[in-house]
RNA sequence: GUGGGUGUAGCUCAGCUGGCUAGAGCACCAGGUUGUGGCCCUGGUGGCCGCGGGUUCGAAUCCCGUCACUCACCCCA
């Protein structure tokens, strides 16, 4: 047994599941930069206050799942639990709001939250993060969700489909939720110990209860969609408008309510099968006024997180194959002193030629140096022995076909080329 | 925070109701070929049986505690 562990919640990509990580990074790169977003990069870890008041102060994030901790100049700093709000600190800090609308950024990293892991969660998580500063149409809606349907589909899912809801806006939010509260109030007998205390801290929360009594009660419960303001029913309906069009299948799930505060008109998920009791692969939405509850001017946003472990994993539960990465096409073997310096020779010379080339180290035996050759898949083998060394020559097997010719020096990197195609 | 399951070799696991020096497969190393891989054969390295305590003549095995992992609830990506 080792001494020391990882911290629990944290987890190793060991080289295994590094095809994963290098195609979706890659799938990454290249729908952000079709779409026109660009990568920004804010530090891991932000002013404590910022988080309480851009996701809210009675959010379990804020409460109980926060890696908050005073450093030695007394400031209280936290490992950032979400990536929305230090992309509005970014954005408002360097001047971002100057630009032309919409501000179209993305970036790419870990994101930590004290919580027991499971699977397809973890305390220490990365994630792919998008958010679009500036426009209110909902077709903006549209474009931040069709980057995360597209990187689904171009990495092999199928079947997938949108939960899609509007949590309204400060003008018809209030006035919903205290028709929901009302609406509990009649039926307070009925609805679990937690739903009592949602009911003055988080009315919204109330939908998503998963506890079997309350669900009679959510069912009959007022729906949102039916209470929005004229702006917000607009919005939506062009939206769904949008989506019909663009033949995204979607359902509307008046349950689905985020559990950041920050949220307003459009919320979104995308489900997909394979990552434990989680469903979903991404959540995000609009918070239109948050910048400007960020000391920013009015400006709206929409945006989503996307769990990359939850996409591995759920890759892997439906065989989807990363593209597999390159390996080291040669290897150069070696018998006695005088051939293991041309051996080195040889490799760099190689590797000059840009080819992936390794060499042997130390005293192996003929066999155990084959034997790496084999293990990792090289295509051939280069060899220098004491009748090389004598000839001026080196001998060049071909291990898929087993075939092994001598050549010279001059030669030898076209010939090594056609054999690692 | 709550509940279930599991901790034996690097990995996957077997060790029944407590009994001699704790096993297998894979992997690793070496040999079978003093210069030729994959397949095969032979041998080898490698374990305070998660940790601590208890019961017992005797504990990987039973009991208690603890830690870790894992799944689920909560919540979320």
């Amino acid at each position: 047994m080792t001494k020391y562990q990882s911290i629990t919640g944290t987890r190793d990509v060991l080289p295994e599941e590094q095809p994963y990580w290098r195609f979706i990074e890659k799938k990454i790169y290249e729908i952000t930069s079709l779409f026109g977003y660009q990568r920004v990069d804010p530090p891991i870890f932000e002013e404590t206050r910022l988080f309480i008041r851009s996701v809210g102060e009675t959010t379990d994030i804020v409460e109980k799942e926060m890696y908050t901790f005073v450093d030695k100049g007394d400031t209280s700093l936290t490992l950032r639990p979400e990536f929305t709000a230090g992309f509005i600190r970014l954005y408002l800090q360097n001047g971002m709001h100057m630009l032309p609308k919409p501000v179209k950024l993305f970036s790419m990293g870990p994101i930590f939250r004290f919580e027991r892991p499971q699977a397809g969660r973890f305390r220490q998580h990365t994630q792919f993060n998008v958010e679009a500063f500036g426009e209110q149409d909902s077709a903006m809606d549209v474009e931040v969700m069709s980057i995360a349907w597209q990187l689904y589909a171009e990495l092999g899912f199928r079947g997938l489909r949108f939960q899609l809801n509007s949590t309204g806006c400060p003008q018809c939010r209030p006035a919903y939720i205290e028709t929901l509260k009302a609406y509990y109030h009649t039926r307070l007998q009925e609805i679990c110990s937690d739903c009592k205390r949602r009911l003055d801290r988080n009315a919204l929360r109330l939908l998503d209860c998963k506890s079997p009594g309350c669900q009679p009660v959510i069912a009959a419960a007022p729906v949102i969609s039916q209470h929005l303001c004229s702006s917000c029913d607009d919005h939506f309906h062009h939206l769904t408008g949008y989506l019909d069009r663009l033949g995204r299948p979607y359902e509307i799930n008046h349950k689905l309510v985020r559990g950041l505060d920050y949220y307003s008109k459009t919320v979104f998920e995308v489900w997909v099968q394979g990552i434990g009791s989680q469903n979903a692969m991404c959540g995000g939405g609009r918070y239109d006024g948050l910048i400007e509850q960020l000391g920013g001017e009015p400006t709206p946003g929409i945006g989503f997180g996307s769990g990359i472990e939850r996409i591995i994993l759920s890759m892997k539960e439906q065989g989807l194959q990363p593209e597999p990465l390159p390996e080291p096409r040669v290897l150069v073997i070696y018998f006695g002193a005088k051939a293991k310096a041309r051996a080195m020779d040889l490799v760099f010379t190689l590797r000059n030629e840009k080819i992936p080339a390794l060499m042997s180290f130390g005293e192996k035996s003929f066999k155990a140096q084959m034997r790496d050759a084999n293990r990792m898949h090289a295509a051939c083998v280069l060899i220098l022995g004491d009748s090389e060394v004598e000839q001026g020559v080196i001998s060049i097997k071909d291990l898929r076909q087993g075939e092994q010719i001598q050549v010279t020096e001059a030669e030898m990197v076209n010939r090594v080329k056609n054999l690692i195609r």
